[in-house]
DNA sequence: CTGCCGATATACT
DNA sequence: GTATATCGGCAGC
């Protein structure tokens, strides 16, 4: 590994929580389509009750406990692949889902993937309604973009299965809104959730998050 | 708009 | 057998 390889890997080598508000605004490349990084949420580990490393390894999770920069994807609810991408040096479990992309390149492919199968009655559901909906979720990032769980594992810094992380440069939003993270039943007060608040193609619960977070306020 | 429901791989009791 | 880091259809406001 060069030493611009190295530099890009000790990026993810940190604490999740550090890690996911500075992804937002990278961009993610797969399968000749690219968005940039909108909505992530922090999964740390040992140390937290909501990952699926907590309770130590298993055949599933097994790329979280290896090095940093690669591509954990797993199958939700036996339907939908979620992508995350490691951090931590290797042996200690740590990841950022991804949960939303603004589609930059590739529309015509990624509109195509989120087309159901012919046959399927139920799989996949419908076409989305517009381009916003095309990447707004993590299942649906996934499918847009063609990752599957024959990417789990894939090194997002060499890109040696097409799929990269790249930055164009441009920074992080400075204010990202941050709360809890989405469909889980334990640590739920955690707010390991960001997400950019100008972006439209955020998830639907960042969509009406706003205004949740504000009426939560009782000042 | 809100809320309920089914699909069903994987891990755990 | 039960729970889950989702999604889209549908019913009812």
């Amino acid at each position: 590994m060069g030493p611009r390889a190295a530099l890009a890997r000790s990026f993810f080598a940190r604490d999740p929580r550090e890690v996911a508000p500075e992804l937002l605004n990278r961009l993610l490349v797969a399968n000749g389509c690219a968005g940039r990084i909108v909505e992530v949420e922090a999964y740390c580990g040992s140390e937290d009750p909501a990952s699926h490393a907590f309770r130590g390894p298993t055949r599933r999770n097994a790329t979280m406990f290896g090095p940093p920069g690669h591509l954990y994807v797993y199958l939700s609810y036996g339907v939908h692949h979620c992508a995350n991408v490691v951090c931590q040096p290797e042996g200690v479990a740590g990841a950022v889902l991804l949960r939303a992309l603004a589609p930059l390149s590739g529309f015509a492919t990624m509109r195509k993937a989120r087309q159901p199968p012919a046959g399927a009655s139920r799989e996949a559901g419908r076409p989305p309604r517009s381009d916003l909906d095309l990447t707004s979720g993590p299942g649906r990032l996934c499918q847009a973009l063609g990752i599957t769980l024959a990417h789990d594992g894939a090194d997002l810094v060499t890109g040696d299965q097409g799929a990269r992380i790249v930055s164009d440069g441009t920074p992080p939003p400075a204010c990202p809104a941050i709360g809890p993270r989405v469909g889980i039943t334990v640590a739920t007060e955690a707010m390991w959730r960001w997400w950019d608040p100008e972006d439209p193609n955020v998830s639907g619960r960042a969509r009406r998050g706003r205004r949740l977070d504000t009426s939560r306020d009782p000042i």
